[in-house]
DNA sequence: ATACCGATCGCCT
DNA sequence: GGCGATCGGTATC
């Protein structure tokens, strides 16, 4: 177990394949609920087609040019919120999608958010549900995840070393999980880039689809 | 026109 | 219960 070697700041400034997998295990929280995240997906800004950054800077992706560690916050489909955390150097607009999460704490809360839910492990199943499940909205967009005091944080958290008996992890950690990757869900090209990751055998992991355009 | 999606419903095992 | 189709609001370029 033990504390990171390195910052997330730092870990999140570095290629975008790698702050996704460093990103899987980290909590965000917001609003009262903390979601342990346990699906990701790696966008590489101006030079990945499948980013929203691809045709460069506009209002609506600007904080992505920006340093790594803030929120980039989009609606989508007419009523739907997602949330990315940017990554790579200043300038560079990469970015991660969160995808999925285990709701750790405010489970109440997150409940009433996400009334559609019918099992607790759908609370956050999906990146439209995990802000919802969050309350994170356009309001959060450009938001520093690693400030304290910010209304969403990003924190890393203690692994063990490998996997124990339940009862004998230290409170607040989890055991190493193994991490697959694939290809990216509703992203048309690029499949033979699997900069999805997961937690293997989490049921909290959205299910994959693939891009279908209409005839 | 299309989008980094979700809820629901139909059909299938 | 799993999988595929379908429709739903609107920002964006």
């Amino acid at each position: 177990m033990g504390l990171p070697k390195l910052s997330l700041r730092r870990l999140l400034s570095g290629p975008p394949e790698e702050a996704a997998r460093g990103l899987l295990g980290c909590t965000v929280s917001a609003g009262g609920v903390t979601v342990r995240i346990t699906e990701v997906e790696a966008y590489a800004g101006t030079r990945d087609a499948a980013s929203h950054a691809f045709r460069g800077r506009t209002p609506r992706n600007a904080v992505m040019f920006g340093p790594a560690g803030f929120a980039y916050v989009y609606f989508t489909y007419g009523m739907h919120w997602c949330m990315n955390v940017v990554c790579g150097p200043d300038g560079e607009a990469s970015a991660v999608l969160l995808r999925a999460g285990e709701v750790v704490r405010g489970l109440a809360t997150a409940r009433d958010r996400r009334p559609a839910a019918r099992r607790d492990a759908d609370l956050a199943r999906g990146p439209a549900r995990l802000c919802a499940a969050l309350g994170v909205t356009g309001e959060h967009n450009g938001v520093d995840l690693l400030a304290v005091g910010s209304a969403v944080r990003l924190r890393r958290v203690r692994t063990t070393a490998r996997p124990q008996s339940v009862g004998a992890q230290p409170e607040g950690a989890h055991p190493v999980a193994e991490i697959l990757a694939g290809p990216r869900v509703g992203v048309t090209g690029a499949h033979d880039v699997p900069w999805r990751f997961w937690y293997a055998d989490d049921p909290t992991v959205s299910t994959y689809r693939r891009h279908v355009p209409k005839a």
